[in-house]
DNA sequence: CCATAAGTTGCGCGCCGCGCACATTCTGCG
DNA sequence: CGCAGAATGTGCGCGGCGCGCAACTTATGG
C-alpha cells in the first residue's frame, strides 16, 4: 500500500491524480459553493499543470475530481478496520479506525464544508463515503466471522458507520461549533455501535 | 398530500415530472446498464410528449429524470412513519413504516436493478436515499423526544435506517433470489434497530 | 372578459465528455 | 546498450447538453 511498492509510473500517475484533485478542490473552495459553475475544466487542468485533455484521462466530472480526495479516503477504511488488534471488540475496534482514518490530519473544515454542503457536489460526496462501505464490511464480516442469519450484518453496520461518519460531518461543519471532531465521530457512532456491545 | 387538493397547475405539473422521469427510467431499463449514454435528452422528452426544453425545466440531467420516482418515494418515509400510531415503541414504528413504504407495490424490479447497478446513477441513487433521511430524523426526534446527550441519534438513526434499506435491495437484487423484499427488509433494519429495544 | 401569472417551446451560445491519432516517455529483454 | 512494446500526455474535432432569453399559449382570479 505504500507508495514505494509501486513502480514508477504509477506513482507518478497518482501524484499527478492528487495534483489534479487538489487543484480542482482549492478552485471549487475559491468560488464558493454557489460559484461552483465559474470553476471552468481549464482553469483546473492549467492549475494541475496539465492539459484539459489529460484532467479527463483522469476524471470525467468536475464533482469527481473535486471528491476525489475525500473518495481516496474512504477507500482506506477497510484497511483502517483491519489494522486493529485482532481481539479488541467489534465496537472498540471501528471507532479506533474510524477516529484514526479521520483525524489523523484533521479534515480541512474549509473542503469538507465544500463537499458536504454544495448541492451539485451532493452526490459525489455520498458516493465517496459509501465508497468506504465495501471494504469495511469485508473488514467486519472477517472479524465477527460467520453469524448465522446475519449475513447481511456486515453491509448493514458498515453502512450505519458511514452514515453516522456523515452525519458527524454535518454537525462540525455547523457555525459556533468548537468540540474536536474526534469526540464529535465517538457520539455518532455510539448510536450504532454501543458502547458494550453482545455482538450481535 | 392528496393530487385533488392542489389546484389543476400544480396537478400537470406533477403529472408531466412523472411522465418525464418514468420515460427516463423507461428509455434506461431498455438501454441497459451499459448504453446509458445512448439515452439521449431529446429521446427521453419526445417519449414524455414534451420538448426537450422542457424536459430540462424539470431536470437538469438525465440521471437525475431517471431516479425521480426513487426521489419522490424517499421523500415519503417521514411521513409513513408519522402515521404509525404514537404509542408503538420507535423500532417498530420504524420497520413498519419502511416496509409499509416499500412494499405498498411491490417495487419495479428492473427499475431497482437499474439505478442502483449503474455506475453512472450512483450519485443520484444515493442522493434518493438520502433524501429520506432529513424527514426521518425529524419523525424520529418527534418520537423519541429530546434525550440527554443523544442530539445526533435522530440523524444516525436516520441514516443508519436508510443504509440498511440500500443494502437491502442490493441483496434482494441479487441473482437467484427468490425471498421477498419484506423479509430481507427486516433482516437489514434488525440490525440497526434490535428488535426489543430498551429505548435507550 | 380581461390582466396577470404560470408553463411551454424554439433558438443560440459556450462548455464538456470523449474518440482518435500522434508524440513522448517508461519498461523489460536480448 | 539498444530496441520493441506498452503506457501516458496532448491537440483536435464532433456531438450532446445545460441554460438564459424572449415569444407564445393557457390557466386563474377579480
Amino acid at each position: 500500500m505504500n507508495d514505494d511498492a509501486m513502480d514508477l509510473r504509477s506513482r507518478n500517475r497518482q501524484a499527478t491524480r492528487e495534483a489534479i484533485g487538489h487543484a480542482a478542490l482549492r478552485l471549487a473552495i475559491e468560488q464558493g459553493p454557489s460559484g461552483l459553475a465559474l470553476v471552468r475544466v481549464h482553469d483546473i487542468a492549467t492549475a494541475a499543470g496539465v492539459s484539459p485533455r489529460t484532467y479527463n484521462n483522469y476524471f470525467s466530472s468536475r464533482e469527481e475530481a473535486i471528491c476525489a480526495f475525500q473518495a481516496d479516503q474512504s477507500r482506506r477504511a477497510g484497511q483502517a478496520l483491519r489494522s486493529r488488534p485482532a481481539d479488541e471488540p467489534l465496537a472498540e475496534a471501528v471507532v479506533a479506525a474510524v477516529i484514526e482514518l479521520y483525524t489523523d490530519p484533521e479534515p480541512d473544515k474549509a473542503g469538507l464544508r465544500m463537499i458536504m454542503s454544495t448541492p451539485e457536489l451532493e452526490g459525489e460526496a455520498l458516493k465517496a463515503f459509501s465508497m468506504a462501505e465495501g471494504p469495511l464490511a469485508d473488514a467486519i464480516a472477517e472479524r465477527t466471522g460467520p453469524v448465522p442469519g446475519g449475513d447481511l450484518f456486515p453491509a448493514v453496520m458498515a453502512a450505519a458507520v458511514a452514515g453516522a461518519i456523515r452525519v458527524a460531518g454535518r454537525h462540525w461543519l455547523e457555525e459556533g461549533n468548537t468540540e474536536p471532531f474526534a469526540t464529535i465521530l465517538r457520539r455518532a457512532l455510539s448510536c450504532v455501535l454501543p458502547p458494550t456491545p453482545r455482538d450481535r
